[in-house]
DNA sequence: AAACCGGGGCG
DNA sequence: CGCCCAGGTTT
């Protein structure tokens, strides 16, 4: 997500949110947030080192994954005093599963700036609180918001998705564009600071709730959404629609030979070289046929078994396969040897059973042939 | 702007 | 297997 571009001059086409919506979006989503929120062990907590620990565990990790990590580092790390002297091996093991392990010393570094520069505390400016190692326009909006009640808007992945909704927008997921829209409605939306601090923070985390449990990727439920009366998406029946998914490459045609070189019921298959992609992994015999803008970087170098004299051989079947980005299609080619097969070249090559190969690391596209083969 | 980090859960 | 997740940092 891009950072907020708070006190910038808006260009035409960018959101706006009138005061009388505003005041209906929240009037809509607070209660509903009291009444229904998840009881997460972190929101029983006003500490605002506490709550610093869980919104850095949470970036990109799932609430469940958080839940069985948060008490025990804090009782292990209880302040940014000791976190600041955390070893590497104790800091490690209380992070152990959790991934993005960066997160884990981007926490410890940013305590001992903490100690020498905050007294040990956290600072409530969300300027500051960015300047800290792991600590980005999100983390510091919902530190200063949950934690200290200031009106700083939030925006994650969650509310991304819910203002395209609401809002109509059409900018793909994970774009710049539906970022900066999304924080500059964020920013217009976010409370201004309650007495009791509770303003800024609960909206947010409302929003986020609403993304996490109602106002899902696929299959939003708004039969109970609070909001639903005042979303476009809903009203245009659009919600499933919103946001549209990220613009992906188009995907690589890839058209292949692959050789079902068979004798006395084994069948040839070579290893393909390591430190590559999918390597070390076992495949038939393979060729690219005349490939668009030069050898496609999966294949090239996958070819050439000179004794193999595939021109020849008849074609048994097709099959279709797709890996990350390209799209793949097979033509199997079969011939019967007896004697030996001169097949030059240094890589591995190995006559096996259809049945015992199903033991090697096959490749997807080989596993796929052979259940093919076998089916006739 | 895009790549990278990274593990798990889910359809 | 691809998508998604309470993102941030680096190039």
């Amino acid at each position: 997500m891009g950072a907020p571009r708070k006190g910038v001059a808006r260009g035409a086409g960018s959101p706006r949110v009138d005061a009388a919506t505003a005041s209906l979006l929240r009037g809509a989503l607070l209660p509903w947030f009291q009444e229904s929120a998840r009881d997460l062990p972190w929101r029983r907590s006003r500490d605002p080192y506490a709550i610093w620990i869980s919104e850095a565990m949470l970036q990109q990790t799932r609430v469940g994954a958080v839940l069985g990590y948060w008490q025990r580092f804090l009782d292990r790390f209880p302040d940014a005093r000791r976190l600041a002297e955390a070893g590497d091996d104790e800091l490690m093991a209380a992070w152990s599963g959790l991934g993005y392990y960066r997160r884990a010393r981007a926490l410890r570094d940013a305590a001992r700036v903490l100690v020498e520069h905050h007294g040990g505390l956290l600072p409530a400016d969300p300027a500051a609180l960015a300047a800290l190692p792991g600590v980005g326009p999100y983390t510091a909006g919902a530190i200063s918001s949950i934690a200290f009640g200031l009106s700083e808007p939030v925006v994650d992945g969650n509310v991304a998705r819910v203002f395209a909704r609401w809002f109509e927008l059409e900018a793909p997921v994970g774009s710049a564009e539906l970022a900066r829209r999304a924080w500059a409605l964020a920013a217009e939306l976010v409370p201004p600071a309650a007495v009791g601090a509770e303003g800024p923070g609960a909206w947010n985390q409302a929003l986020m709730e609403l993304g996490a449990t109602l106002c899902g990727p696929r299959a939003p439920e708004c039969g109970p959404c609070p909001v639903a009366a005042l979303c476009a998406a809903n009203r245009t029946g659009r919600q499933t629609e919103l946001p549209r998914p990220k613009a992906r490459a188009a995907p690589v045609e890839v058209e292949l030979e692959l050789a079902v070189a068979r004798r006395r019921g084994d069948l040839l298959f070579v290893r393909r070289p390591e430190g590559r992609s999918m390597g070390g992994l076992f495949e038939l015999p393979t060729r690219e046929l005349a490939p668009g803008a030069g050898p496609t970087r999966l294949f090239e170098a996958q070819w050439p078994l000179p004794g193999l004299a595939v021109d020849d051989w008849p074609s048994v079947g097709e099959l279709r396969h797709a890996i990350t980005h390209h799209r793949i299609r097979a033509r199997l080619l079969a011939a019967e040897f007896s004697g030996e097969v001169a097949v030059q070249g240094a890589r591995e090559l190995l006559w096996c059973t259809p049945s015992r190969a199903r033991e090697l690391p096959l490749s997807g596209l080989a596993k796929k042939a052979l259940t093919r083969l076998a089916r006739g």
